[in-house]
DNA sequence: GCCTTGTTTAACAACACTGTTAAATACGTC
DNA sequence: GACGTATTTAACAGTGTTGTTAAACAAGGC
């Protein structure tokens, strides 16, 4: 029987996902996911002796998950800088996306619990030497060039990111209060624009009555 | 014995605030409440049945506000548009800044419980007569006349709401990772900066390169 | 001195959820 | 057919939290 036992244990940790995603952790309850996989309580913690265990497999999963997006998709390439990075963002806002369920657990977890933000943080990592430092040097080189304004990185990838995050979680509220959108996929697709837009448009270089800057000292 | 017995009804109430901000519904205990308070937690039930009436003046408290606060902010004055709307955005940064737990508290609260978001909807409807509708009127009448790009007032608005709301409440986690900002207030200058930077140029006419809109059908 | 109201104490009922356990059952393998 | 692993059943212990209650106490107003 170990055809059937791997995957029974597959089973579970699937139907843990797709309950902790949409519930989130203390959301949850240990017998909603039994009843998901199909199968008995008690067989969750004989497999997976917690809930703690079984959620952190998950989350850990989310964190890389997202962590890896933004590092490959921000990881350069031949184009000129500000295309390279408004490409970057509408990757990112596809990727997003297509994992509505990710972005909402890690939004909704990590507001929650504090230490959850430590432990995304230690997944930011790669990104910070990756990406940041070097986007830094080329932001600055082409603002100095008078190719584009000048920004600093880390506000460049908050804009980003939180445009990001926030359209795609708070999507079917704002459907539900503004009814003119027509269906999600038309919603986002906008969405994208304007974000793709506000980025583009944040980085073209200063014209004489837009000149304000924000660098850390 | 009057005067002391509406004090420590307030002084509840003031705890119950205090602890729903920091710890959103379920992660406050109702003890918790009573010891902050400094009163006995068989008090709680005494005034207020139950937490969940506790917790409903506390929410609909701060949707109130917040609600109040977008609608006054943004109702109209005799500036030109964009700058109106730059500045509106620049004291909604403001109020969001003063009260960053009322952000935190929304933002979660209303992710976690969809029902939620449908109390906070009824708070937002006088903004659609109100605010939302004229202004598209004023954005479209400019845009016409080729003073600003075009942009749909819900998009704008989203713009405005969700960077505002993002840098507040993750400000703290940001200023951990990115060491580079000094305090606080000097980091959410910066971003407010960055934040009416993003809005202002957005707003500014498309040049020719730059020329990308969204607009529901 | 007595009544009312506010407040404390301490114990408890009710509930929901997590995690454990022992016994029974199913099933493939040898 | 015997054995071992996977799985179910069903009951239960433990825990944390909410909400209730009865009795006592404090203190001001009459």
């Amino acid at each position: 029987m170990e055809t059937t036992g791997r995957n029974t244990e597959q089973i579970i940790l699937e139907a843990a996902e797709q309950e902790f995603l949409l519930h989130g952790f203390e959301g949850t309850k240990t017998t909603d996911i039994a009843n998901r996989a199909g199968v008995n309580h008690a067989l969750l913690h004989y497999y997976y002796r917690t809930k703690e265990n079984l959620f952190n497999r998950i989350f850990e999963q989310k964190m890389q998950l997202f962590g890896c997006a933004l590092v490959d998709i921000f990881n350069g390439s031949t184009l000129p800088l500000v295309e390279q990075i408004v490409c970057a963002a509408g990757k990112h806002f596809d990727f997003l996306a297509d994992n509505p369920g990710m972005s909402r657990l890690l939004l909704t977890e990590v507001l929650c619990k504090p230490s959850r933000m430590e432990q995304l943080m230690t997944h930011l990592d790669k990104l910070k030497e990756e990406v940041l430092q070097p986007m830094q040097e080329a932001l600055d080189s082409e603002a100095d060039a008078g190719h584009m304004a000048r920004i600093d990185a880390v506000m460049l990838l908050m804009n980003i990111v939180q445009l990001n995050i926030c359209a795609v979680v708070i999507q079917p509220y704002v459907q539900a209060y503004a009814d003119n959108f027509g269906e999600r996929r038309h919603f986002l697709a906008l969405r994208r624009e304007e974000n793709l837009c506000i980025i583009r448009k944040r980085l073209a270089p200063d014209s004489e009555e837009t000149k304000t800057t924000a660098t850390p000292s």
